[in-house]
DNA sequence: CTACGTTTGGAATATTCGTTCCGAATAATT
DNA sequence: AATTATTCGGAACGAATATTCCAAACGTAG
C-alpha cells in the first residue's frame, strides 16, 4: 500500500515544542517550523492540520515530557520531603543551565495564548492540576513518614508550591541568577513545618 | 510656529500599553494599536519611531505606573508587614477583578521578550530590582518595629516575596481562582517568622 | 491675514505571513 | 512489474505585516 511516513511524530514535537518554547507562538513562523523540524510544507498541513493545532500537539507533548520527567523523581527511593527538594534543585539547574531555553514553555503559553485560546488554557490547567496532585501526594507522604508536620492541608501547601515553581520561571527570565533562585527555593521549603 | 501635537503621549502609552498587555508584542498588529490609541499612523511613526520603540516606552509606563502604586502603598500609614500584607491583597484583588488584562505586562514581557531584547530584560530587570528593595525595606521596617522576627536576611526575603509575585501572576493564567490566590498569599506570609 | 513648519490621513510599498494546490516521487501490496 | 494510496517538494495565492511617503490640513507667529 501507500508510501510509509519519512519523519518521526515525536521528534517532529520535539523539534516543533523547542521552537515555539523559544520564540512563543506569534513569534515563529511556519518556515522556521519547517527548518526546525526538517518536515516538508505539505508533509505539516497534511499531518498536522495546520500551525495552531501544531501548537497544541507541540503543548501537549512538552507537558508529557514534563510529567515524564516527573514520575522519574517520584520513583525514586526518597520520602516526599526529599523528593520535593529534589525536584526544585533540578528545576533551578535546568532554568540556570539552559538560559536559552526561554524559561518554561507551559509558562511562557500561559502568558501569551491562555486569554486567546481555549485548548492551550486546558492543558495549562491540566498541568497545574497534575502537579500539584503530586504535590500533595508527596506532601501526605513526608506527614505520614514523620519527616514533616503541616499546620495546614496538603492541598494549601501545594498550591503553594505550584506559585514558587511558577515564580521561578519567570525570575529566570528576570536575571535571576542560580544563588537568588536556590536561595528562593530555601526560603520557601522552609515554609514546610 | 507649528501645528501643536493632537494627542496627549501619556494617554497613547496607557492604551498602547494595555492592548500590548492583552496580546503581547508579535500578537499586536500596527492596525491594532492605530485604534487603540486612536493615533494616526505617520503619527505613531512621527513619534516613537516605530513598533519596537514604542513596545518599549509602553513597558516603562506600564512600570512607571506600578511603581506609583506601590509607592501609594508605601506611604500608609501602616508598618511593614501590614503593607506587604496590604499589596498582595491588592494584586490578588487586581487579577481576579481583570480577567482579561491578561495578568501582568512584566511578566509577559519577560516571557515573550527577554531573551530576544536586551532593552527589554532591562526593564524587567530593574523593575524586579525595584520591587525587591522595595520588600526588603519593609522587611527593615517590620522587623526594627518588632512586628516580625526574621531568622534570615531581608534580601533573601524579598527574593521570596517577589518570586511568590511572579508565581501568582502565571497562576491566575492558568486557572487558579480567588481563593486558591489567597491562600498562596497566606501559606507565603506565613513564611515570615 | 499671510506664511511657515509641523502634523496628519491615507495611499502605496515591499516583505512576510499562513495556507493551498498539484505533479512527481515513493514504497507496500497485488 | 503494475497498481495504488500516500508523501513530498516547491510553486503559487491572497491576506496581513511593518514601514515609507506625500499632499493636504492646520495652528501658531509675525
Amino acid at each position: 500500500m501507500p508510501k510509509v511516513k519519512q519523519f518521526n511524530k515525536e521528534k517532529v514535537l520535539e523539534a516543533a515544542s523547542t521552537i515555539f518554547h523559544q520564540k512563543g507562538y506569534n513569534g515563529t513562523s511556519i518556515d522556521e517550523i519547517l527548518k526546525a523540524t526538517g518536515l516538508s510544507r505539505s508533509s505539516l498541513y497534511d499531518s498536522f492540520q495546520d500551525k495552531h493545532n501544531l501548537y497544541l500537539q507541540s503543548l501537549e507533548f512538552y507537558k508529557k515530557a514534563s510529567d515524564d520527567s516527573m514520575a522519574v523523581v517520584d520513583q525514586k527511593s526518597l520520602n516526599g520531603l526529599e523528593k520535593i527538594e529534589y525536584l526544585f534543585k533540578e528545576v533551578v539547574n535546568h532554568l540556570v543551565k539552559h538560559p536559552d531555553d526561554n524559561g518554561c514553555l507551559m509558562v511562557n503559553a500561559a502568558a501569551e495564548m491562555s486569554k486567546h485560546c481555549d485548548k492551550t488554557s486546558q492543558v495549562i490547567c491540566n498541568n497545574k492540576e497534575n502537579v500539584q496532585e503530586l504535590f500533595a501526594g508527596w506532601l501526605a507522604e513526608a506527614q505520614a513518614g514523620k519527616v514533616l508536620v503541616l499546620s495546614k492541608s496538603p492541598k494549601s501547601y501545594s498550591s503553594f508550591l505550584f506559585n514558587t515553581l511558577c515564580g521561578l520561571k519567570v525570575m529566570s527570565q528576570s536575571g535571576a541568577g542560580k544563588n537568588e533562585l536556590t536561595n528562593v527555593v530555601k526560603v520557601a521549603l522552609d515554609a514546610l513545618n
